[in-house]
DNA sequence: TATCATGTAACATCATGTGATACATGATTC
DNA sequence: GAATCATGTATCACATGATGTTACATGATA
């Protein structure tokens, strides 16, 4: 079971984008999340869509932010990337006619449904402003630790 | 990503054995799954080492349940399936120097840690022997639709 | 016009879950 | 006690997706 990072990702590069002044290119980007320049576009093409980001070719060109982080959330940011599922569990058949089945469904069901409201109200309630607060009180506090592209 | 039907899956079977007098073998609950009697055997294996069930070799042998329904709850059952993921969202990295990145783990971790509580305490909250009682009403408006191993 | 960067399509690669096979162990039946 | 049946695993084969890579078209800048 592989566990999508997208949503991980794509806000690091926000957050690192709003540090940084003037457009960053998918190579870079990709450099710092130790990926593929394609692997962003594709990743960023949701957002584009949304007016979050913008880019720009040619000389000079790259991605910059083209939002107000504080009206921005992590709910809208999942969106962004077409809302991939959020759980690793699921039904073995969705319209089973075992009744057996229908009533394991059922349950199971619910108690995803329940868990998935409050993940995206979760989400809903962060903003990119905040994400990026928090990491300024981190920098406050370890003023070693760097902004740029030196990952872990 | 694919799903993990597993818990879905080990439930169907319990209740079928509910209804079941006497013991199960690997073979036709791979029928009725649609799937291998190996993986049948590989799933029951953490239910037998918690005593949820009992298994049988040798002539007339099989798989028979060996707890009561009212106790056993559907957090029980995952957890003797070794508590796999819930979630098909993860952090890119886990322990990240970049402040940035461990700005964005907080704010995922914290959602995500909510929405496991909620579940696993949805599971906790329902006992077998409350998912084989919807199994009866269900049966008692439809009955038509079959116990056995008819299945979509 | 050369270079740079995005935007995509198409393909390669790799991870991983699941199915299949083989065989050992133990229990039952005759 | 020999044959059969069923579990218990190890091991391998296979399918499926996600991700990485290559290639090339488009458009912008110098």
């Amino acid at each position: 079971m592989i566990r999508d990072t997208r949503l991980s990702g794509v806000l690091h590069v926000l957050l690192h984008m709003a540090e940084h002044e003037g457009p960053v290119t998918s190579e870079v980007l990709a450099r710092a999340m130790q990926t593929n320049a394609v692997v962003i576009r594709r990743t960023m093409a949701g957002l584009k869509k949304r007016g979050y980001v913008r880019s720009e070719k040619g000389h000079g060109g790259g991605w910059s932010l083209a939002c107000d982080l504080n009206t921005v959330t992590l709910g809208d940011v999942y969106e962004a990337l077409g809302r991939p599922p959020l759980f690793a569990i699921g039904n073995r058949s969705e319209a089973p006619q075992c009744l057996v089945e229908q009533a394991v469904n059922a349950a199971l069901d619910q108690a995803f449904h329940q868990a998935q409201e409050l993940l995206l109200a979760s989400f809903q309630g962060v903003t990119l402003a905040a994400l990026s607060a928090d990491f300024h009180r981190r920098l406050e506090r370890h003023p070693s630790k760097q902004t740029g592209t030196d990952h872990a």
